[in-house]
Formats: structure tokens, C-alpha cells, sequence
DNA sequence: CTGAAAGCGCTTACAG
DNA sequence: CTGAAAGCGCTTACAG
């Protein structure tokens, strides 16, 4: 059995009042009787119990952070970020994932389970009406992901993936003027896919291009099935001298091996670019020409305003959002702009 | 401010002591009673306070992982398959990582506050004195990943690297018999690159060959410093027909892109394998020959037995060890053996 | 500067 | 089958 407040008490020969007073307004306490009960303390090996100090205190200094899955690099980056960030502030990091198909029940049992977390993060890539109800009655602090919750109060954390997308496209029409650009999406329903399909859309419109309906292509964000598909389309992307436009890093990997199997090289008979600049774009020969998208960042920013918010609950919502960045490697060729 | 079970108790007409059967052995009341209760809670959105509820129970059904650090997809798979177990027993996962030159006293820190967790999984790749003696103060039920903590008590999961190592070597030196194999491991105090290091002497050993001094070497496990340091010794390795065996698939990346960047042919020119088959394995030109390491599932069985024990204080301690397999793909030819 | 006491929201013998 | 009461280990006014 763990040490008690009372055991420390009564070794220190005090009251647990004034145990109490040490362990949380020290100044409160004479030198001389503090010294006795940090004594004991340290000699009962005694901390308060998490449970009975979260009945008064109504905190558990333990965060929440669900996301939609945990796959990938992606995420694990996002959790690394915000880990180092909780335990730099001196909180703890409850981590859960939720499927596409949770009714949001889940979501908020996940994490919100009443008092076990204190404020909570929440990335949601596909939108139910259950989550966002849920989310909606949601009692503690939130902060969303790369998102919007509409009817819940919550700060934001995002990143300018259409700022990131429509330079991208851009410096892609202006170096290859003329040229076919294939987009290689997600679901149709991901709202990152559909974010970037929208500024590539609108960098189209702007010189007067409107996609064909075979350039505009949703897949489901994995290296397997791009591969699979570009299999299929890759000499005829090759004659049309086309770039590929893949929604995410993975996908243009699959593109890039597909068109190399297929004995074309990479740029010169293909262009292709990704999305996210995980490490994946560095491992491909050609490297991608890709964006970077600041996920460690995100993850430690929104721990930041959680605990921000935590602190001073009535401050208005702050929306934060994160720049990206082309990079460009070799599966692009040059690219002119900047 | 939330409903508490003195409000469901008033609006159901029952005095609370029932409103807590209901919740936890309900068969105990009244079918009638039960329905009115539940009724009330559902119309309140009631739901217990998680620390008045582990106040009394001692539990707070929170799971804890403490890992080495958060980098690469190598943790974020035990992750995964350690969240996806834990909400599969109704448990909920805190994660926190511990960097290589914690005192031993964050490790409990981390998770093991006084309760907030009923039990953790460690995983620890650098051990000090001071992480084994917190570890062996702990009065929570422990998992520990891939090693072993003397003198405290815990259950196990561990991965036959050994065997792995060991099967892998021995298909080099029969497929390529008299040929060098040069190893490149991570820093020398790394467990897993001992335990490969040992497997490798140990094969070499019984058909009589004592590795030179330069081919035993050790990096850090980074993509990056493998690439710069085989790009130093990658036309000398291939003179000489040698094998790179890298701890991990990291490396072995690294060291096929600086043999490429030399225009070397692998595996031609140069064989490399990996360890640890994670995803970069099958995203280099040629696809790494390496050791099937499934992380996931140790993520997974080490939630399992932590619930378990959990359920189940006094059983005997238990070693569970996943086996390895050998994935021969490109980057090294075809191997003989099986 | 310190102690006695109330109270946080639950669970669980103990009576009835 | 149900309720009154004790108790889990803390924090914090309130007196002194």
C-alpha cells in the first residue's frame, strides 16, 4: 500500500492540512516544519494520489489526442511533436485513435470519458454528423486539427495546405505551360484531398483550363494502389508529357516506381510530385519535389494552446495556422517561380 | 458543471446507492428501478467522474508506454497495435517517450504518477542504473518490451532478433562463401545492435572466421550518416564482393543509395541487407532483403498481458517471444537455405 | 503559522 | 430489493 497524507502526517508529526500546504503553497509554511515533512516525504517515498487530488482540483493534467488512425509516419509525427511539448509543460499525453467509421460515440468515450482528460485535440479527416455532435457537447477545452468543428467553441491549429498546393501548381503551370497536370487524390470525401483538388482546380481556371475528367483520379492514399493504377496509365501520362500531382507523399512513391518499372525515367519522360514531404519523398530515386507540412509543429502548437486555454479559459478563440513549403527535389525537373 | 450521481439519484426518486448499482452490478435491482435510473441518466448525459469512481476502485483503467523515443515508424508501430488492443479491452493508452539520457527518475514520472496508470509497458534500449532502480520501485503491474529489467518483476514480450540475426548471417555465408560481411550497427550500448553484433560473431565463428576490426561499425541508426559513411567505403566493399549486414533498414538504405550514387549495381556489385522490415524496405531501388520484425503485434500482446496480470495479480511471470523471419527481396541477391 | 472539519463524487458492506 | 452511512485521500476556507 502507498504512502498516505496521513502517513506522511504523522511521521512529520503535523496535520495533513499543513502536509498538504507543503506539497501545494510551500511559503505558506515554516521553514522548520517543512524541512520535517519534506523529510518524511521523501523517506515514505509519498505522492499524492492522482485521484483524490483530481476530486478537489477537478484537473488530471492528462491531455487528449485522437486521431483518425495511426498509420503511417504522418501521425507519428504529429504525436511526437505534441509528447515532447505535454512533458515540457508538465502534463501527460493520453493518445487514441478513432476509425472512419466510428459513430462518434466513441470519440468522445476515447478521451472525454468525464475528468480523465482536461482538454482535448482532435484531428478529424472525415466529417459525421455523430462526431461533430459529439464534439459538440463536448465540457472541456478542444482543440481541432487541420479542421473546424462548427457549433463547437475551440481553438484551431491548421496548416496551409492550399496556400501549399496552389503555389505548387502554379510553379507546375508556368514551367510546363501547355502540359496536362493528372491529379491523384483520397477519398473524395477527405477534406485534405479536397482542399488540395480545389486549388489545383482554381490555379487551373486561371489560365483557362478546365481538368478532363480522367485527369482528376481518388484513390485512398496508399503507395499499393497508386502503384497499381499508375501501372495502367503510365505510358499513356509519359506521351502526353503530363505531371502527376499526387495528393500525398506515398502515392507519388507508387507513382514513381510504377513509371520506373515500366523502364520511363523520372522527370524526363514523367513528372511527378507529392505532398507532405514525409520521409518517404527522400527515399524514392528520383527524390520527390513535394511539400512540407509541419506536423511535429502542429502537434506541439496545439498542445501550446490547450494549455494556453487551460490557464485562462475565457480568451477568445485563436486560430493558428502553420506555413508550408515547396520543396523542390528531382522528380519534378527545375521548377521556375519560388 | 456536469451531472453528478446525487442528481440522477433526485430526478429517478432513488437514493444513490441504487443509481451506483445500476451502473456497476446492475442485475442486483430492481427491473423497474432500473429503467426509471437509466432513464434519468441518459436524459442528464450523466456520466461517473472518473476520480471519486478510481478513488474508491484503485483503478483508472489508463494503460501506460513509455518509449525510447518517438521517432520513425518503428514506434509508431508498437504504438498502433498497442492502442488498437487497448481500446479493444476497454482501456485507454497514455504514451510518453523518454530520451536517451533521463536519470531514471522521469520513467515513473512519465506514467507512473500514484495512480493514474494501473499498469505500464517499457520499453528501454539504453539501460542505466537509475532507470533499472525506478523500474524496480514501481508498484504497478510492468511489461517490458524486448529486454529485461533484473530485480523487479514483470512480464515480457520479446522478439527473437537473435535467431533472426543469426538465420540471416548464416544464409550470407552459405550463399556467398569466403566473401566479407561487413556490419554496421548503431552505438555499441544499444541492446539490439549487441544482441545483432553477438549473432553475427557468432555464425562467422563457426565456419572459422574472425571479422577484421573495419567491419565491425558502428552508427547510429540514421539514414543519413550510413549514406555519408558508405559513401567513404562503398567502392572498397564492392572490390572485395562483400555483404553489408545493417542493424537496421535505415542503414541499409542509406548504404544502397550511396552504392547507386557510386553508379554500383546492387546486388551485383554490392549486397546489402536491412533489419527490421519496415516500410522503407520495400521503398528502395532494389527492395531490401531483411528480418520481418512485427512490432505492431508486440504492441498488441504487451497490452494484453498487462490486462492479464491485471486481472490476475499472482500468476507467474510470463516471456512471450514473437519470432522473426527472414523477407528475401532484391537488394541481396538470392539466398540460399531456408 | 497551524489544525479541525467539511466536502469533492463515488462504492460498498450493513441493515432492513 | 433499497437506503443510510462510512470511507477512499486529498484541498481549502475557517478559526485560532
Amino acid at each position: 500500500m502507498a504512502a498516505s497524507i496521513e502517513d506522511v502526517a504523522k511521521k512529520a508529526n503535523v496535520s495533513i492540512s499543513t502536509v498538504s500546504r507543503v506539497l501545494n503553497r510551500r511559503n505558506l509554511v515554516n521553514v522548520e516544519t517543512r524541512k520535517r515533512v519534506e523529510a518524511a516525504i521523501a523517506e515514505l517515498g509519498y505522492r499524492p494520489n492522482v485521484f483524490a487530488r483530481g476530486l478537489m482540483l477537478r484537473k488530471s493534467n492528462v491531455l487528449g489526442l485522437v486521431l483518425p488512425d495511426l498509420h503511417g509516419e504522418f501521425y507519428s509525427e504529429i504525436i511526437r511533436g505534441a509528447n515532447q511539448k505535454t512533458r515540457e509543460l508538465g502534463y501527460h499525453l493520453l493518445v487514441s485513435s478513432v476509425t472512419a467509421d466510428d459513430d462518434g460515440q466513441d470519440v468522445l468515450a476515447a478521451v472525454g470519458t468525464q475528468g480523465l482528460v482536461d482538454g482535448m485535440i482532435v484531428m478529424v479527416t472525415e466529417m459525421s454528423s455523430m462526431i461533430r455532435k459529439s464534439l459538440q457537447n463536448a465540457s472541456i477545452p478542444l482543440v481541432v486539427l487541420d479542421g473546424d468543428i462548427q457549433g463547437a467553441k475551440h481553438d484551431t491549429v491548421a496548416i496551409d495546405h492550399h496556400n501549399g498546393a496552389e503555389t505548387l501548381v502554379r510553379r507546375l503551370v508556368s514551367s510546363y505551360p501547355g502540359k496536362r497536370i493528372v491529379f491523384l487524390g483520397g477519398h473524395e470525401t477527405n477534406l485534405d484531398t479536397i482542399d488540395r483538388l480545389n486549388a489545383y482546380r482554381k490555379v487551373l481556371a486561371e489560365v483557362g483550363v478546365r481538368p478532363a475528367a480522367e485527369d482528376v483520379v481518388h484513390l485512398d492514399y496508399r503507395y499499393s494502389t497508386a502503384f497499381e493504377y499508375a501501372t495502367e496509365r503510365v505510358s499513356e501520362w509519359a506521351a502526353a508529357g503530363a505531371t502527376v500531382f499526387a495528393a500525398n507523399d506515398e502515392m507519388a512513391a507508387g507513382v514513381v516506381d510504377a513509371a520506373i518499372a515500366a523502364t520511363l525515367s523520372i522527370p524526363e519522360d514523367l513528372r511527378v510530385v507529392g505532398f507532405d514531404d514525409t520521409r518517404i519523398s527522400q527515399l524514392t530515386r528520383p527524390r520527390l519535389t513535394t511539400v512540407h507540412v509541419p506536423m511535429a509543429e502542429m502537434g506541439a502548437k496545439a498542445i501550446e494552446l490547450l494549455c494556453e486555454r487551460l490557464n485562462e479559459p475565457e480568451r477568445p478563440s485563436s486560430r493558428v495556422i502553420l506555413p508550408t513549403r515547396v520543396v523542390v527535389r528531382e522528380s519534378c525537373g527545375t521548377l521556375s517561380g519560388s
